[in-house]
DNA sequence: GAGTCTATCGCAATACGTTGCAATAAGGAT
DNA sequence: ATCCTTATTGCAACGTATTGCGATAGACTC
């Protein structure tokens, strides 16, 4: 199979060349794993992923599927932060960078884009001096209605 | 064991009745464990707690403990946020509230008080109309000395 | 002080994630 | 095409946290 028969680059593509030029190994479980994941737009889970991969391949192993989302994450091509419940939500670099914010009240998360990440990102370098990193931006208060419901 | 064994009220104390008033119960283990709380200033993990508790008294279980300071946190004397790695990281009541921020690259770990966080707040605030929890705020970046390894 | 109601406990099973190690197989050399 | 090196896999055990359920024991009434 060529490179010809990808015509856009996708991210299983990409991740080999990657994963080559770091003198590491393509192997079929990668290869899948980075498929269902790119199948997975948005967020989605350690334990979603590892189960999707188990569909696909019985013999995938949870510890293979983690070990691998190390590896994309070192390579950028996946980030990862930990939810309210501190498990763990994995997303792609395709989709933009961005933050989450929770709410206590009502359970509603909302996603911060980098530009309405920017004056918080700012404020935080200027009380801490370090550079905050987006991706693993998990914010946790009261929305809006909450807190009007709160205040009756 | 007259309350007048107890001088000025402590964590326990306070707890007993906050629980009683609630017309919940008061229990060894729930004494126990506050008086392990109380003994570990500062920060502690889930399981570091667990620990302590059975150190204490072999019967108690990681449930118990688990539950009990889920009720520690619903009444307000404690309460916990996830770490880098997911675990987590309860703290007292009496800790002033307080953020965390940790550098990925040296693995540093800075605690943001109250007054260095509240630009940082008011950021969150203007850009998604959230009351962020102070207790809960938990960042990830790079601190000044890494910031400046990376750019040479 | 004895009895009643039910919150809480301990246990056992489960879920999620990580780690050590021996067997396997990817990719380069011959 | 075959061999070698070693990155990667699968397995199994472990650590941390959660949940359901029957048994226990607080706190309140009489």
């Amino acid at each position: 199979m060529k490179p010809t028969t990808d015509p856009q680059g996708s991210l299983a593509t990409r991740l080999q060349a990657a994963v080559q030029a770091r003198g590491q190994r393509w192997t079929e479980q990668r290869q899948l794993i980075a498929d269902v994941l790119a199948a997975s737009d948005g967020h989605a889970t350690g334990a979603e992923l590892v189960e999707r991969v188990r569909a696909a391949d019985p013999s995938a192993t949870p510890s293979t599927v983690y070990r691998t989302l190390d590896l994309l994450e070192e390579l950028g091509f996946a980030s990862h932060h930990h939810g309210v419940d501190g498990r763990e939500a994995y997303h792609l670099e395709e989709v933009v960078a961005h933050g989450h914010v929770h709410c206590q009240g009502c359970g509603a998360e909302v996603e911060l884009d980098a530009a309405a990440a920017k004056p918080i990102l700012a404020a935080i370098e200027r009380a801490t001096g370090y550079a905050a990193d987006l991706d693993h931006l998990s914010l946790q208060g009261r929305c809006p209605s909450c807190r009007a419901a709160a205040a009756r």
